[in-house]
RNA sequence: CGAGGCGUAACUCAGUUUGGUAGAGUGCUUGGUUUGGGACCAAGAUGCCGCAGGUUCGACUCCUGUCGCCUCGACCA
């Protein structure tokens, strides 16, 4: 490629509106440009990185026995009907009617498509256990896209779906996958990227892994324990509290708190830590017209994710309303009407002693509840891990909360869209049985500027060499000179054989070819001027400047491939 | 959907408070001097000032509405 015949132009200033390094480089490097909210056209540099990283993916998924297919972006609503989630899902999912009036959906992801197929292929035991990817778009109308390639409605994904006769079949094919994106993310140059237990949100299924590069920008929180390596997602960390030994109090007494309505407040008026107070949060549940009170101990927060589950139901924090009955501020366990509320209860109030909580009175707090007094039936898990607490596993060290960008994930999902879909086969003893699923994907574009957001420095993206869209990029400088444009041309067709290069044949000052060659990144660069030439040498320099040397031009072949091999090994396959 | 911010040239932005001929830098075109980190000189092209109403002799500027984009939150198979 000749960087003259490249559609694409580099900006000198840092473009408005971005936020992130990723962002920021692929707008200032002329890799993508934006069309509207969240989606955007890749210029060629961006699409040769994306192939690139599809061609990775592609051979890590045959490598375990998943073949391709392609599944349509626009499926008609029945399929979405049959499993159920034309209806659960809200506006992320775009509805629209064809010219008949017939009501489409455009694919957010493709359980029901690959169970419409899979249903009349796969009939007997016999084809069982089997998997078939796709790279497909998907368009998921986000209520907010943000981050540029981070997060879009329109993107390019792989994924992957596996069907099993056994639950065992399912672990072992699930262990493989897992394994698989390992290979995949180092591949593709990552470091610091870890599996992460999470939810399952809206998939649905058993249990589901997260894979997530460790990065400040990143929107997920995560549990990390640094001794034992246990990992999860906020959502759905455990962490153990630290036993508090405060001993039972004798008794009840209520005091005034005049308009101490925060934990904040009410913990700096009575001189007393947050976990002897009990948290009162109150929302509200679809389907309910309960207002569901959550109780929860001061110093903790409830983790929406984990009480949505307790609760089986869209939840809300509910908004202060006058007259409904809530005392807000002052909501506390005692003297509830209960045939008013749902109440759940938090574990970590389970052995609360001697604890301050609301009156259900304005201005009133009570002080020296013992829960064990409240007569409380059942004890739900619905506290946010965070760093104050043990891990779960070894019980040795404090949990660190860490930021991840998700940049794949893992799902067992079981029979949820089999037996919507009533997808069955003939079983070996001729019986019809369901068969379960699992599912595996991972987001292309955010692939690319998540290795962006951990591979860069001032000056631009320094691409690991296996996606890099160039591996040599040839800066010739005063390319009208005879001689610098004889050898840069020898030296292009000569590297063109072998490798991905481009050639700088612009007759530009050389601060704007550096600049340019910052910001495409290719790992190796080979600098040729007049000056060097009447020497005899080149100078090689790698984009992360590990090397920087003035190489004689009977050697830059050889020098080349040592680099090259070098760098190669860093990504490339175990 | 809540809160905030911004829409003026291809890009980054002034100008709006106080209404009076549309601006700068970068980029682009042409010519020249340059050429190891976005160099310089000269000449030039480029605007539905987001859109629609309104007020006014006159609106980029004031008023109303509307659309779009960004950030934070909510949300996120």
């Amino acid at each position: 490629m000749k960087l003259s015949r490249l559609l694409s132009n580099t900006h000198k200033e840092w473009p408005a509106d971005t936020v992130s390094k990723s962002h920021g480089f692929l707008v200032k490097g002329g890799y993508i440009r934006q069309v509207t909210s969240g989606i955007y056209s890749y210029l060629p540099l961006a699409q040769m990185i994306s192939l690139k990283i599809i061609k990775i993916i592609r051979e890590e998924m045959n490598n375990i026995d998943c073949t391709e297919v392609l599944l349509p972006v626009v499926m008609p609503r029945e399929l979405w009907e049959e499993s159920g989630r034309y209806d659960s899902i809200s506006d992320e999912l775009l509805r629209f009617e064809d010219r008949t009036g017939h009501g489409m959906v455009l694919g957010m992801t493709h359980e029901e498509a690959v169970v419409h197929l899979a249903r009349t292929e796969a009939t007997t035991y016999t084809k069982y256990p089997f998997a078939v990817f796709q790279i497909q778009t998907k368009f998921r109308d986000e209520v907010r896209s943000r981050g540029g390639l981070i997060r879009t409605r329109e993107f390019l994904m792989k994924d992957a779906y596996s069907f099993h006769t056994t639950q065992e079949s399912l672990d072992e094919y699930y262990q493989k996958c897992y394994d698989a994106y390992f290979r995949i993310f180092k591949r593709v140059g990552l470091k610091n990227f870890i599996a992460v237990e999470s939810d399952t949100g809206m998939m649905g299924g058993m249990g589901a892994h997260e894979f997530m590069l460790l990065c400040d920008i990143g929107e997920d929180s995560l549990a990390i324990c640094p001794n034992c390596g246990y990992s999860a997602n906020v959502e759905v960390a455990k962490g153990i509290i630290e036993k508090n030994d405060t001993v039972a109090a004798d008794l009840i007494e209520e005091v005034d708190t005049p308009g101490v309505k925060t934990i904040e407040q009410l913990q700096e008026l009575l001189s007393l830590p947050k976990e002897r107070l009990i948290k009162a949060c109150v929302f509200d549940v679809a389907g309910s017209n309960k207002p569901l009170i959550v109780f929860i101990k001061g110093d903790l927060e409830v983790n929406e994710a984990k009480l949505k589950k307790v609760v089986n139901a869209e939840i809300k924090p509910r908004a202060a309303q006058e007259n409904d009955g809530i005392c807000y501020g002052f909501v506390g366990p005692m003297g509830l009407e209960l045939n008013k509320f749902d109440v759940i209860y938090d574990i970590s109030l389970k052995d609360g002693n001697n604890m301050v909580c609301g009156a259900n009175k304005l201005n009133k707090h009570l002080v020296g509840v013992n829960v064990k007094d409240l007569n409380v039936k059942e004890f739900k898990d619905i506290y946010k891990a965070n760093a104050d607490m043990l891990c779960p596993i070894c019980e040795e060290v404090h949990l660190n909360i860490s930021h991840g960008i998700e940049i794949g994930n893992i799902f067992k999902l079981g029979d949820k869209y089999t037996k919507a879909m009533h997808m069955t086969y003939t079983a070996a003893n001729g019986k019809e049985e369901t068969p379960i699923m699992g599912c595996y994907g991972i987001g292309v574009g955010r692939l690319m500027a998540s290795v962006l957001e951990e591979h860069n420095d001032d000056h631009g993206p320094i691409w690991p060499i296996s996606i890099a869209p160039f591996c040599i990029h040839i800066v010739a400088i005063k390319y009208h000179d005879e001689k610098v444009n004889e050898y840069a041309n020898k030296l292009y067709k000569e590297l063109s054989l072998k490798y991905d290069v481009v050639l700088d044949d612009r007759d530009l000052s050389a601060g704007v070819q550096f600049a340019d060659a910052d910001l495409i990144g290719a790992p190796v660069r080979l600098i040729i001027s007049a000056k060097s030439i009447a020497n005899n040498e080149i100078e090689i320099v790698t984009r992360d400047k590990s090397v920087c040397k003035k190489v004689t031009t009977a050697n830059i072949i050889s020098e080349i491939e040592t680099i090259v091999d070098k760098l190669r090994k860093e990504y490339g396959k175990e």
